[in-house]
DNA sequence: GGCATTGTTTACACCGATGGAAGTCACCCA
DNA sequence: TGGGTGACTTCCATCGGTGTAAACAATGCC
């Protein structure tokens, strides 16, 4: 395969030039870059990119590392990140941690063997007290969602509160009273069930309502749909009565309108469901669900632009580390056929 | 950051000692190993991967092009590819196409580049006519999926026209005998769509019937739940009676299901439906739905077996490449609920 | 015309590992 | 004791680019 020695002999000029040339550097005549670009296009040059980056110590690619790209959310998550680091240039490598602890360190050590630039990640089994791990870590990191905190860290993450008291409201609004939570986790007190279950618990609070436990469908595993028709059962068996669903994601939600439709009650006139996330299948769900965009696009973006920036300042002695910081991307309610008209 | 010089340094020993020792050659005392192996653990060396690949040619990468990580089938075979990979300490580039001829191009050159290895592509926007760029590329490709057929490069599938027979006889066994084709593509004349509608032909075929072009339902765009509900939507609105449906993936079927249950129709005492992919929705859709399991673990394994051993055989000249394969996995019809019982 | 300035191109060291060959050493056998 | 053998270690070139500094050319200004 050609290299650049035998792009620079074809043009008559020196590797350099064609390094500048193929690099964007705007002091080279346009004779000459034409010279070099015919003599790239003739001999089927690709620039060899492990020696670039080797030499230039930077990559161009992110990592990111996430529980499993199958779950609609985080596949679709993984599309827009791909699309928003290339249209910076960069690739992506990913790093799939199914779930568990090690495999969430596992993707911790890989950016410090120098193959990605920065790791954007999206933790599910490191809790809390892991914290201190992504301390000094030696690379740039962006955490999505609020599994852990690190003050040390820029995070991206939605509007988890406002996203369930919007839903929680919504059902309010059309006269609901008895409504279930489908996705309670017991092993966490700061993740994103326990800021969706605030958010729940302050839509009620304001109407001056009980939260009634035997409402709490919980879900110790993953958020997949088949727990959310067993946590959905679980609430039906306990006998209370439920007219809304607040699930709080939208594999939850559809699992659990199997569960209520299979028992006969229609949606959204019997019980009204609510969502959280806006994947695709939400939108062709028997009924459509409605559901709480995150702003997934938005975290993708402002996730890959954080990133770029702190490599950047890596190699760039002279600028100064901001520090890290804290974007809550927009939500948005998305309403469709899983709920009732709010005068309803 | 540490290097093997510094690493050497601090053992007292050379830097190749230190190469031999992190790269598992043999031949090193135990005491020289022990030395080593301390002097890493005491500068918290981590070895450079830009210099390894640079330096040997081979990356560990494996690139993986394949249109959209948020439409399921490629979400859930992007995790099965990344676990094979990993199982043999691989790691893998996405590359997403977008269901697009520059996208797909695009992902072609990229190994070129060097940064991976080989590559696992599921073209969906290339033609058979294209088929020549797929010669002599300089890199080791595996193909997946019928899109795109060559005699220089190893393809592994699925059994296309048998999972279509069988999901068609399953409903012609039922009693059935209107039965819709869902997923239709004018554009080809021998992708996986030509194929499952060549099984459905034939399973017809068997008992005598004659297809009925007022139910083909086609879809020119994307697989996506909408158009399987469009293309239902057009196959109902011609007035054809239909008692069956043989949708070309699950996410056609699930939009399918969709617009018969909107109209009123019952699934399956009404319509039976089939789908293809054995996605993870498909068992929580309501009613959960029949369908063709392709194989998919099967095909990512056997995908990555192949890449692995020409790879092996790229860098050893002492090894003679064999024949390009052509593998067909093993399909399975998954019975469930949007079917009819065979005697029915 | 001389000199500073800007623009364009080049020479060369270097990034950090690995491959291959060569060197050293201990040990065995005749 | 000399020579051979295998185990272990080192030396040195090398992969293919990029950064730095310096050479060289063109232009502008007084």
């Amino acid at each position: 395969m050609a290299t650049m020695a035998d792009v620079a002999r074809h043009a008559g000029v020196s590797v350099k030039t064609v390094s500048n040339v193929l690099s964007g550097y705007p002091h080279v005549r346009d004779t000459t870059r034409d010279r070099v670009l015919v003599a790239v296009d003739e001999l089927g040059y690709e620039i060899n990119v492990t020696a670039k980056i080797f030499r230039s110590g930077r990559s161009g690619v992110v990592g990111l590392a996430v529980p499993e790209l199958g779950q609609p959310y985080f596949g679709e998550l993984a599309d827009e990140i791909l699309s928003a680091a290339r249209s910076h240039g960069l690739q992506v490598l990913i790093e799939p941690t199914g779930f568990t602890r090690e495999g969430e360190l596992a993707a911790l050590r890989v950016p410090r063997r120098g193959l990605v630039d920065g790791l954007i990640f999206s933790p599910a089994a490191l809790v809390q007290s892991d914290a201190h791990l992504l301390d000094d870590l030696g690379y740039p990191l962006v955490l999505l969602g609020e599994q852990l905190f690190s003050p040390s860290v820029d995070h991206v993450t939605m509007r988890n509160i406002d996203g369930a008291r919007a839903a929680t409201d919504l059902l309010l609004d059309a006269g609901r009273r008895h409504i279930a939570v489908i996705g309670m986790l017991h092993a966490e007190t700061a993740g994103s069930a326990s800021l969706r279950y605030a958010g729940y618990r302050q839509a009620l609070e304001a109407r001056g309502i009980q939260v009634d436990t035997r409402l709490l469908g919980w879900s110790d595993e993953a958020w997949h749909r088949a727990n959310g028709a067993r946590a959905m059962a679980a609430v039906l068996d306990s006998g209370v009565r439920v007219d809304g669903v607040v699930a709080f994601n939208d594999a939850l939600a559809i699992g659990a309108m199997y569960e209520l439709q299979t028992r006969g009650l229609a949606i959204p006139q019997d019980v009204g469901v609510v969502g959280f996330d806006d994947i695709e299948d939400s939108r062709y769900s028997v009924p459509t669900l409605t559901t709480v965009d995150p702003g997934r696009r938005e975290i993708a973006h402002v996730a890959v632009d954080i990133l770029r920036r702190r490599v950047r300042e890596r190699l760039d002695p002279s600028a100064v580390d901001s520090a890290p910081v804290l974007y809550l991307a927009g939500m948005r309610l998305v309403e469709r056929e899983s709920t009732p008209r709010r005068d309803g």
